[in-house]
DNA sequence: CTGGGGACGGGGCCC
DNA sequence: CGGGCCCCGTCCCCA
């Protein structure tokens, strides 16, 4: 599946709101409407906006300089993929998060590793652009590693993990998945390990608490920002995922995947694609 | 059965 | 090239 709409959270308070703040429990409603047919992609298409991108930094929580130039609704995005919003007029840093917290514009920004054609120009800046997908790479090493997931499985340059046999034509993504047979990171609290330091550091939030990632909607934290990506879906009043069977509408994918394994399915076959 | 959340793995991209 | 960061997705559990 493309990544497409890969986006990076910045701090809510980077995104003052003209006027006086709305209410925190603000009711979710037009004209917050999906905008037609890119609803079946199956994205918060309403509630996805690049408002406040800060192309050259990716640092996690450590907060985002405050954009003054931003005002919602001012930045041009022409990429037909992406969705647009007014979503983040209805939000703002509410005092109840306990932590850093995101709005749902905020949260979704794209985190710039995935640029795609034109974004180069609206930078000012050469990027390296793939001829076969269109991203851009800021260095032609990095478009040469990227050209590798375009290979197919076929080709001769692919090679397999010594470990289990999974066949990889990018060798940085064999790389990564050599060290998923490597757990040496290990969680001196329960012993359990992991192949990669961040799921450590992730996981140690469970046995510290540490929310650092906080909804700005509702101030409920969260310990893993995926989680906090879903729980943002809750506050949409869209559900973007529609049962192929009986057209029933879920807010989340799992929700329609489970939706598809329950009675609905149960007995039938459903050749259409669990998914979008 | 649906909704919500916790935890985690795999993989892409930047520096 | 490797480390770090981030995203997507999934599994599982519970209300």
């Amino acid at each position: 599946m493309p990544r497409r709409f890969l986006v990076k959270k910045l701090k809510a308070d980077a995104f003052p709101l003209a006027g006086a703040p709305a209410p925190p429990y603000a009711p979710l409603e037009p004209p917050y409407a999906l905008p037609g047919p890119a609803a079946g992609d199956g994205y918060l298409q309403h509630c996805l906006a690049p408002a406040g991108y800060n192309p050259d930094k990716k640092q996690g929580l450590p907060p985002a300089p405050p954009d003054p130039a931003y005002a919602p609704g001012q930045e041009e995005y022409s990429d037909p993929e992406s969705p647009q919003s007014t979503f983040s007029a209805r939000y703002f840093n509410g005092e109840a998060a306990v932590t850093d917290s995101y709005s749902m514009d905020a949260f979704f920004i794209t985190d710039g590793r995935s640029r795609r054609r034109g974004e180069s120009q609206r930078r000012g800046s050469h990027r390296h652009s793939c001829p076969e997908c269109g991203k851009t790479y800021a260095t032609s090493s990095n478009l040469s590693r990227h050209k590798q997931t375009h290979r197919s499985l076929d080709s001769k340059m692919a090679r397999k993990c010594p470990t289990c046999g999974k066949a990889y034509v990018s060798m940085p993504a064999l790389a990564m998945h050599v060290l998923t047979h490597n757990l040496k990171h290990k969680c001196d609290v329960c012993g359990k390990a992991f192949s990669r330091p961040w799921l450590l550091q992730g996981h140690m939030r469970s046995h510290t608490g540490e929310k650092p990632f906080g909804c700005s909607h509702c101030g409920k934290a969260f310990a893993d920002r995926s989680n906090l990506r879903a729980h943002m879906q809750t506050h949409s009043a869209f559900k973007h995922y529609k049962c192929k069977q009986c057209e029933k509408t879920f807010a989340l994918k799992s929700y329609l995947n489970k939706h598809y394994e329950s009675a609905c399915f149960k007995g039938s076959e459903h050749s259409c694609a669990i998914g979008n």
